[in-house]
This record gives C-alpha cells, structure tokens and sequence, in this order.
DNA sequence: GTAAAGTCTGCAAACGATTGCAATATACGC
DNA sequence: GCGTATATTGCAATCGTTTGCAGACTTTAC
C-alpha cells in the first residue's frame, strides 16, 4: 500500500504539504501542487479511509438496516439509499436483519465501530431498545416508526392509502371486507389498520373483528391468512379482500388460486404496495403504490442534509403519497370487471 | 466515544492489558481480567474498528460488488455471501453497479481505502481492466468471470443448463427455436449461448444466426428483441423461445401477450433462472433454475477459507448445477401441453 | 530600508488500537 | 537459598492520516 509518505518522498516535500495539497489545495502553491498530484498519480495513491477517519474522528460513512433484502420494496429502497448517498460520496454499510431483534442488535454493535456519520434503518420491533446503545449520531427511520424520539423519519401515507383502497371496495358495493393485517408492534401495519377502520366507519359499516387477521408479513402467513378468511360459511366470508403488504398479498392470490376461487368475480383483492408480479399476474392487481425508490433517496437525502449544516434542514418528519393502482382484481360483489388503468393520487 | 483508554484508567491497569483482556483473553490473568471486562461493560465500551484495522493493516471486511440490486437473483446472492460473512464476523462493504464499468472503478477505488481483506465480484464486461488498479487481494468472481489471471471464481454450469433446456425443446419437436442471448461479453451469456448450440449440433439441427438476438439483459431489452423475433414470416418465424436471464424473459412474455400469441399452444418459452414470477405467472413457466443463494454463499465461504490458511483450501473455480424445471410453457409446436412439475437434475 | 502582513511549508502531536520487548513478580528445581 | 523458567503487566513504537503552531520567505506599505 502506497502511503502519503511515499508520495511526500517522491515529491520532495512533507506529509503535511502533501495532505493539504489533496484536500485543501488553495493552502499550497500552484508548483508544489502540481508536483504532488503528479507523484500520487504516479504512485497510484489511494487515501486509507481508516487513518483518515481515525484521525478525524468521523467517517464519511452511512449505516443502513433493512429488515430483508430479498422483498423487492426493500431492495429498491436500498438502492434509492446508495444513489444518493453516492451523489454525495459516502459509502453505506449495509446490514439485513431479518426482522430480527438480535441480529439488528448485532449490526448496530459492528456498525459503532466503523463511526458511521448517520444511520438510516428500516426498524424492527424491538429497534427503540436497540437504538438507546447507539450513540447519538443521526438517525432517520425509513418505511416505518419506532417512536423512539428525537429521529426523523420518512414514510408514506399509509392510512390514507389504505382508506382510499378500502373506499375503493365499498364503491364497488363490497360490505364484507377483510383484511390480512400484518405485525401490530410495526407501524405500518398499524396505519393501514388505522385507514381500514376509517374507511369503514366513513361508509357507516361496522368493524368486525373476525375479519381482519394479523400476519407476520411473509408469504405464508398471507396465505394462511386467507385461507382462514376464505373457510369461513358462505355469509360471512369476505367478498372483498385488503392485504397489508406484498409478499403476503402473494401468498393471498396462491391460496385464492388453490380454493379455485376467481377473482374479481368471486373474490376483489387489493394489495399494498405494487411489485411487477402484482402488475403481471392474471388478473392484474388492484393496488396501493408506494414511491419507493424515492423513499430511499429522500430519507438519504434528509439525513445528508442534517449532517452538513449548511443546508437549510429538512422537515423532521416526511410523509409521501402514495398512488392508487386500479387495474382487473377488483369488481362488484357479484359483478363485471371494472376498466383497467384507472390511477389516482392521493393527497393526506 | 470511549476508548481504550477510559477502560484502562476504570480498571487501573495499561491500555495494553485492556487490550490482551478483549483480544487474548489467555494472556491476562484470571483477576485482572475479571476486572477490566466489567470495566468495560459499565463504560459501553466499543472496539474502534477503525483504530485496530489501522494497526492491523487490514479489516475484517469484504467488498462486495453486484451489478443489478433491483433483479432478485442478485439480491438472493448478495443475501448468500452476508450470511457466510456474518457467521465468521465478517462485515461486507456493498456496492451496486447497474453494469456501469465507471461505478465499477469508483467502487473499486472506495474499496481499496477501507482495506477489505478479500472480495467478492459479480464483473462487470469491463472488470479486467479495472480489477487491474486492485491491488493484490484475493478475490471471487461469482456468478460470471472477466477472465483475470489468478482469481477465483463460482459459477453455475451454464452451458449445460442451456443444452438441457434445449434438448427438451427439441425433444417436443422444435426445430426453429430462437434464443435472446444476452451481451456476449458476459460470460454467462456466452455459455448459454454455447449450450444452445450444442444441442442444435448433437440434434443435426443447423444454426441459423437470424433466430439468435443479443439484449442487454434488461427487461425492454428481452420484450425488443422478441417482438423482432416473433414479427419474422410465418415460416421464418422460431416455434419456441430459449431466453438468456430472468428480466429479458419477463420482458420476451409480455411481447407475446401484446401480440395475443398463446402460450404453449403457439409458442413454447424457457427462462434461464427461476423467480416468483415464472413460477406464479400463468402459464407457470418451465426454467432452468438456478441454485442462487447457495452461490453466493459458497463463492464467500471459499474467499474466507482462502483468507484462514488453516482452512484447506478450496478448489480454485467452482461450478454448481443448474435444475430443470418442467412447468406449463413448453409444448409440442402445435399440440398438447405436457404434465408440470417434472425436475431434473443436470450433471456436467 | 524596515516593519508588518501575507504565503507557503514543515514539525510534531494527535486519533485508538496492537504488539515486541523489557520489567517485575512468582513458582520451581535442586 | 539461589538460579532459572513462567506468568503478568507496562512502556513505547507503530499504523496513515490531519492539523495547530511556528518558522522561513516574500510582498506590501510607508
């Protein structure tokens, strides 16, 4: 490895010089510089980040915690995360959790030691007593909420998007809607929840218990959940259904399929938070969109700008819309198909 | 931050002892270090990584660099490599390069200021020369290889996957099977393509370059080349489909819904690489599936057990088998389709 | 021509860990 | 009781940077 010594030999001058000549050249002269960066160029030097950052006492680094990669919605997000945190030279590590307390304790430890600058994290259920161990550096809850206090966090209108899918339904003439909830102890789930009810109580149909089932996000609670709801006598089941995440939307339409129910003749299926299988698969998917590249670029983006002070600061808390995808998986009760393409914005 | 210091000065004894009590627990004695571990809990105490990786000369990281975060087969593989690193404390730095050779260098170049201890590639087509600027660390390419000296590399027996994927076309009775190949400065694409014509040759079909067209392993770039293929005259045009990766397949599938060709009836399609999608997709699609996560966990176990010389050391270049799955989008050029849910295994 | 101000450069001390070597204390052999 | 081996501990150098301070030299002002 090539060092500023090297350099500094090579150039006939002082480490010192040769430091300032790479990052504060208006503190060196014109030749010296020059010198400099033709001997680094020479050398093939490349900066140790650890000795840099030792010295500084700060890395430009990010942390960023995803509860599980292989969810496409986690994967894009990730991406929005490294894209801007590359427009701005920083290097994010990346950790997978699982969703797993224990190994998002064990990322946070690992991550302390690399002095990341800020920290960007998907939170699982138990992240606000993860997060007291952390120093206090900057951190920004992406996709949903701890509560702990004192972070940013960047999410979108889940309440509101739920409401609209469920409005949606009850338009169409649905009045027994289920729901495939997800984790209570995670925000999203909640919110969704939350705009279930409110679309409920807006229609003046009342809540029923027995048709809304938790579920621990993955494929095969989905469909277990369904099939549960789906079971059910013929005047209680659903004729309409609100899964509140993707992958177990797709365990939902497997076990509509294996039941040999149709959709949306028999059965109207809206998802939460849209996927090429959803906009791919026969009958295409009714669903609430998320802007989720963006979410990752903007909560990168919010806590950059917190860290340079420089920046005008951000709001504390961003909430983005999301879209209303109507496309040939819902329809009437009893009914005809509704026309496909139809999208709408929300507004909060 | 605290520091070693803070502990040593809590436990009345040397920042060396401290450090001997965390790193070699055998040196110190029994009392002493009793003493400095709970020291060290009371303050939160945190190793800088920094700071030992300095001294070290060299980090318990690795680099990882994939080219397409946002297609699953990537995502499955980086999530194989964390696990492996992670079970052996390894921390990995991770990068995305959408195929770009300059997001490649410049990733290459971050890497090398945090001094990995090894690397782990999925190349780019220009990674020869940028992996040239490295200096010498040990490396695995996955997945594909750019053909530099020295390195090792854990792929899936490509060539043979493909051969089997044609053969079973030409079982069924195709004789005009065309295949959307991928760039051919891609390894992979160059063994499919190699695959394909080998079972063209062991059939006595003969290889006609017009049924052959590249992509650039994009979705758009699959869903083009197919609407060329399939706008061909009636008796020019191929019988069946073989496509060279996951996202030009989706893209060949929806060119022929837009055209209202019927699959299998019509046209018989088969995609290198399985996902959710070709499995749920109606028909379900008949692949070559890949034993993804497994590569990207193996390709990190060999890199390790070549950085821990006890280790004996692993072959040099790996090659995994690829399996055949038989499902609903293969048929007879004219006729019936066939019984689904048929596997095979493929040797090399 | 001299003092003051400004430019450029080098010295040396950090940052927080690891580790070769030496010092001290203790145990052991005879 | 003395010499030697062994077990513990501390001293201080080191990894590759950055940066406060001071010195050397040049320019400017009067």
């Amino acid at each position: 490895m090539v060092s500023l010594e090297d350099v500094a030999k090579h150039a006939q001058v002082s480490t010192a010089t040769v430091s300032r000549a790479l990052s504060r050249p208006e503190m060196v002269a014109e030749a010296t510089r020059e010198r400099i960066l033709q001997a680094a160029r020479e050398l093939g030097y490349q900066p140790n980040q650890l000795a840099r950052s030792l010295r500084q006492r700060s890395s430009r680094t990010l942390g960023l915690i995803i509860t599980d990669i292989l969810n496409p919605f986690h994967a894009t997000l990730a991406k929005g995360v490294q894209d801007a945190a590359e427009k701005r030279d920083y290097t994010v590590f990346f950790f997978n959790t699982d969703e797993d307390p224990e190994k998002e304790k064990r990322a946070l430890n690992v991550l302390r030691g690399h002095l990341p600058r800020g920290l960007l994290i998907v939170p699982s259920p138990k992240a606000r007593e993860n997060l007291k161990q952390v120093p206090k550096i900057p951190i920004v809850e992406l996709d949903r909420t701890s509560g702990t206090p004192g972070v940013r966090t960047v999410m979108v209108d889940n309440a509101g998007g739920a409401k609209t899918a469920v409005q949606h339904l009850i338009e169409l003439g649905h009045r027994r809607i289920g729901m495939i909830v997800g984790r209570l102890d995670i925000s999203t789930a909640v919110e969704r929840h939350q705009g279930y009810r409110e679309a409920l109580l807006a229609a003046g149909i009342p809540y029923r218990e027995e048709l809304v089932l938790p579920g621990n996000h993955r494929e095969e609670d989905g469909r277990q959940a369904a099939l549960a709801l789906l079971s059910l006598p013929k005047e209680e089941r659903p004729t309409a259904l609100f899964v509140g995440n993707n992958e177990m939307t797709v365990g939902a339409v497997l076990a509509v399929r294996e039941l040999g129910i149709r959709i949306p003749e028999e059965l109207s299926i809206v998802g939460f938070d849209d996927s090429r299988w959803a906009a791919t698969m026969h009958p295409a998917l009714t669903v609430v969109a998320q802007p989720t590249y963006e979410l990752g670029f903007l909560a990168c983006e919010t806590l950059l700008s917190s860290l340079s002070r420089g920046q005008a600061a951000l709001p504390t808390s961003i909430r983005l819309d999301t879209t209303f995808i109507v496309r040939e998986s819902t329809a009437p009760p009893g009914g005809l198909s509704k026309g496909l393409g139809k999208q709408r914005r929300n507004r909060h």
